[in-house]
DNA sequence: TCGTGTGAAGACTTTCACAGCG
DNA sequence: CGCTGTGAAAGTCTTCACACGA
């Protein structure tokens, strides 16, 4: 069965990832083939939506056996296009900035940092790791035009989220990681996906407080 | 209409967040009235949804004119349950529990910092901020029987990620905030919320290519 | 017989369309 | 009228049930 990229719902590539992520545990391990059901236990998920997500792609599986860790592996890799590596930058060198930048594994799943942002004087020309030192933002525009970037993780202050978004926008980024915790507006057809601590917290708060509701009565 | 509290989405419990965010926003613009049409283009949501969302909790919105500000936010907390204020502590003062302290806006939102916690001896007894000092984690339990604390952000380093997460629920906690990356398994009765930075990125790389192969033909 | 791949059924979520009311 | 609240329809996603092949 062949499908076409909209049908394919948003919600499978993020499951993609995460069996990506128990799989490569699994290599490490030398584990060299998995069910649908062992995945699933340890992927929290179920073995059918492992199966008919995996289906959207092609058949990756051998019937009686299961699949093959590494070949799977490589497989989800092409899928989410991880396999030739990517790169990113970071804009913004606050807590947050540094906590992305030494984020363990990140180029063990083949994402390469190659340049962090800031517009405060201070931080500008400092070594922030690996030899990448800290440029002015308002060198982003040359700098994007002699890399080829497509991703960026905004983690500036609140205040300047939305402005920052629109110019690295223009300067070339498409995809862009938003750990301000505001909203930010962008084009059509660029993407970004919101890590909001807070929303985190009040997801975390009212169902803590719904579980009390039950045990009371 | 009457709901019962399973019978609302969970996502809609995710979105009420985001709309309380913005509503915040338009109380500090001194906004008092706003219809859900309004809120809709400044959430990046829809009238529909956000009327659905708040129809299950009750009616906030008065005909003709919209919904109040105020009192939309006050109702909003209280089905969220951070009108009273939540406590919450950190495990791990790494980059990312040093992130996570630091994030603008936590307090306001009424999630508040009582605790820090590592196992490092030369954190141990440091002030991190605002006269919290970092505690040995091995006095987690401790600690946890003299405060009403339900709520944890968990930001160790991978390996040490699940067997953090049993210590902690073993002591009383009732939900993480997971940044560690890892996926972690807790009793039923138990609630984890996961920020995975890993499937963000990949999560781009993924759309950022799909469009790519769509501009190409 | 076991585990994959998949149409079809079922469940859930979103959207439509409009009653109701200031 | 304009905007909310909501049954019902439409659309999307998950689960079931089983054909298929090693």
């Amino acid at each position: 069965m062949k499908y076409k990229p909209e049908d394919i719902p948003e919600i499978t590539i993020r499951r993609l990832s995460i069996y990506l992520q128990i799989l490569k545990l699994l290599e490490e391990r030398n584990i060299n083939m998995i069910s649908s059901n062992q995945l699933a236990s340890l992927s929290h998920t179920n073995a059918v939506s492992i199966r008919k997500d995996l289906s959207y792609f092609g058949e990756f599986g051998k019937k009686h056996i299961g699949y093959n860790v590494n070949s799977l592996i490589r497989a989800i890799k092409g899928i989410l296009k991880t396999d030739k590596g990517n790169y990113f930058i970071i804009i913004g060198y606050g807590n947050m900035g540094t906590a992305i930048a030494h984020f363990p594994g990140l180029a063990n799943d083949d994402f390469i940092l190659k340049g962090i942002f800031d517009n405060d004087e201070n931080k500008i020309g400092q070594e922030a790791l690996n030899g990448i030192r800290i440029t002015d933002i308002r060198d982003i525009h040359s700098f994007l035009n002699n890399n080829n970037i497509q991703l960026a993780v905004l983690a500036t202050p609140l205040n300047v989220a939305q402005i920052t978004a629109d110019n690295i926008i223009n300067a070339g980024i498409e995809g862009i990681l938003n750990m301000t915790g505001k909203q930010i507006t962008v084009p059509k057809d660029k993407f970004v996906y919101d890590f909001n601590i807070t929303t985190g917290f009040e997801w975390l708060s009212y169902f803590t407080y719904k579980k009390e509701q039950y045990n009371d009565h």
